[in-house]
DNA sequence: ATATTATTTCGAAAATTCTCGAATTAGCAG
DNA sequence: CTGCTAATTCGAGAATTTTCGAAATAATAT
């Protein structure tokens, strides 16, 4: 089951496009960007764009905001930490990991 | 071109049964496990599974090793310690993270 | 050389993804 | 209600992925 969901996460990253759509937001922080700053900076369709939002947004990685008629995307920090915590634990469940994955934001 | 890389592993995580044959491997540690063992325990073809293994060693996650007529199949554990590292760096460059990331595996 | 076991490559069908432009909906201002 | 900006949905083509069985290769043993 969370097998299921992790793989489903890691597949929304797994795209040069959304990889970097989720950066720019992650990088934004708080404030989060809207659709159309996103559009400018990422410099794809518009269509193809909601289209990877609505990916990122179906996993949970990525919530949206109105703010009249502006939608204010931001990454889901949260969501994110538990796919981190998923893939350590797989890495040290039952192996002894090489470096310590614990020390990887030290 | 570190963020190409990333989303090709990413991507490579992100089928589930390329998921569940990376954490098996993982789990088997140093040791590692043979192909056909593999075969068994995913219960697919084998043409599948090679299929899956070949895409996990392009992105460098996993590596294999002869032994006669069989071949050893073992995680690459510092690959994916600086693929969690590129995460946590995306996720806490310019953002405050909630949970600390870094306590994932604490 | 031949046989045997282990694994990959080939070929191909079904499903999914990625991309875009055009048309549509959402929210607000006048 | 008309118009305007913001964003999504629709439709569709090109590319990629996923899966399998059959055939081919790899390594060893007899």
């Amino acid at each position: 089951m969370k097998l299921e969901q992790a793989a489903k996460q890691l597949e929304a990253l797994g795209n040069p496009t959304r990889l970097n759509l989720y950066r720019t937001l992650v990088r934004a922080g708080e404030a989060g960007r809207p659709v159309g700053y996103l559009q400018e900076a990422l410099g794809i369709a518009a269509s193809t764009l909601s289209h990877h939002l609505h990916r990122l947004i179906l996993t949970g990685l990525v919530t949206q905001e109105r703010q009249a008629t502006t939608l204010i995307c931001r990454a889901n920090y949260p969501v994110m930490n538990d796919l981190l915590g998923f893939l350590a634990d797989e890495c040290c469940a039952d192996a002894a990991c090489g470096p310590a994955v614990g020390e990887a934001a030290a």
